[in-house]
DNA sequence: CGATCAATGATAACAGTGTCAACATAAGTC
DNA sequence: GACTTATGTTGACACTGTTATCATTGATCG
């Protein structure tokens, strides 16, 4: 008999079940005696491949992340430049958001922890570093750097808290009023007052 | 011996130790058995108070829901009208919540949960019902209903999102830099390409 | 005033959690 | 083939929210 003793690869098939719990259930199951019993396999087994929970969720946050930068970044190349695509690419966002709430959830409550491992410290900054760049890649251009700069937070900053109160049921999800605050507030800014 | 078996208002009691401890820590020790023990009292009397501990903290949610309106509100009648007047409000929200960030984290986490309680349940929704009003009060005037919609939305989202990028660390908080944000966003979007 | 009852508190226990120490088994290496 | 390393298991510990049961106080009413 084959399958017994060791599992071949658990710590792929841990995140992997972690993942499909994230994007499946709005509150997924992520204890360590569940995870452990639905991959046939004893919950201190997984602290063979994670130091703890933490750093177990941390790696789930880290692979939605990239999967949040790769998202983007398609959504950059498909919208084409200009306004209307940069605005897409901020309503791609949010579309994401509404179809992987758990997930959002874990990136934005596990990043900016005190201990953000130890093997690679940077992880979770490279992969947010990814996610600025998709944004600030897509905006229109003609813009000075600072310009850039105070765009790009303004439009992270929309779409994200739009996200957030879309997921915490103070706004209804409607794609198309997601997409007219978007492009309304794509605005070059030229002069303040 | 006056200081005995009961305590006299265990119930304000707690809430004003869990207020304190969300405004002063960053990661606040909620736990019954804590609250108790600092309370000077068994953790099981937090039972003749709350159903349960999620009761506990829809209660310090409600609270500090209710300080925000109260912030909001104080902040657009100071802050005149217009849209100056509009972008302050919109920047003092950024500051309370850098101010608050537990006590705005435990807002946003424990409202749009499936059980809001019994005895109120639109207690939430109230509130935040205020806050959005609180939001739209302070907007420049000439908008149609329907623009008011969309901007008091694209406002809220705004300063969320911002807040709440500022909370995990992607953005550093910079007074200044918040009100240039908000300022060049504060637009009256006449058309739409 | 004194008896009764509801409100509020304490104790002990239960199931569940993350975690660790000690032991068991498989895979790899010289 | 023996030894070492990687991986998995068992049992236990401290901790959590929660409940059942009992104790004490304050209030109500004849």
């Amino acid at each position: 008999m084959n399958a017994s003793y060791h599992h071949g690869d658990l710590r792929s098939a841990t995140l992997q079940l972690g993942m499909e719990r994230l994007e499946s259930q709005e509150q997924p199951e992520l204890g360590l005696r569940a995870l452990a019993r639905d991959l046939g396999v004893s919950a201190t087994a997984l602290y063979r491949h994670f130091p703890n929970k933490d750093a177990l969720l941390d790696a789930l946050a880290l692979e939605g992340l990239n999967r949040l930068g790769r998202n983007q970044a398609e959504a950059g190349a498909a919208a084409g430049g200009g306004r209307a695509g940069f605005a897409e690419v901020g309503a791609t966002y949010v579309d994401w958001a509404v179809e992987h709430p758990a997930l959002l959830r874990l990136i934005y409550t596990r990043v900016g922890k005190v201990d953000v491992d130890i093997d690679d410290p940077s992880a979770m900054g490279e992969a947010f570093h990814q996610l600025r760049k998709g944004i600030a890649a897509a905006m229109p251009e003609g813009l000075t750097p600072e310009d850039r700069t105070v765009a790009t937070l303004r439009a992270w900053s929309l779409v994200h808290g739009l996200a957030m109160l879309i997921l915490d049921g103070q706004v209804d999800y409607d794609p198309a009023m997601v997409r007219n605050i978007v492009r309304t507030s794509v605005v070059t800014p030229a002069k303040a007052p």
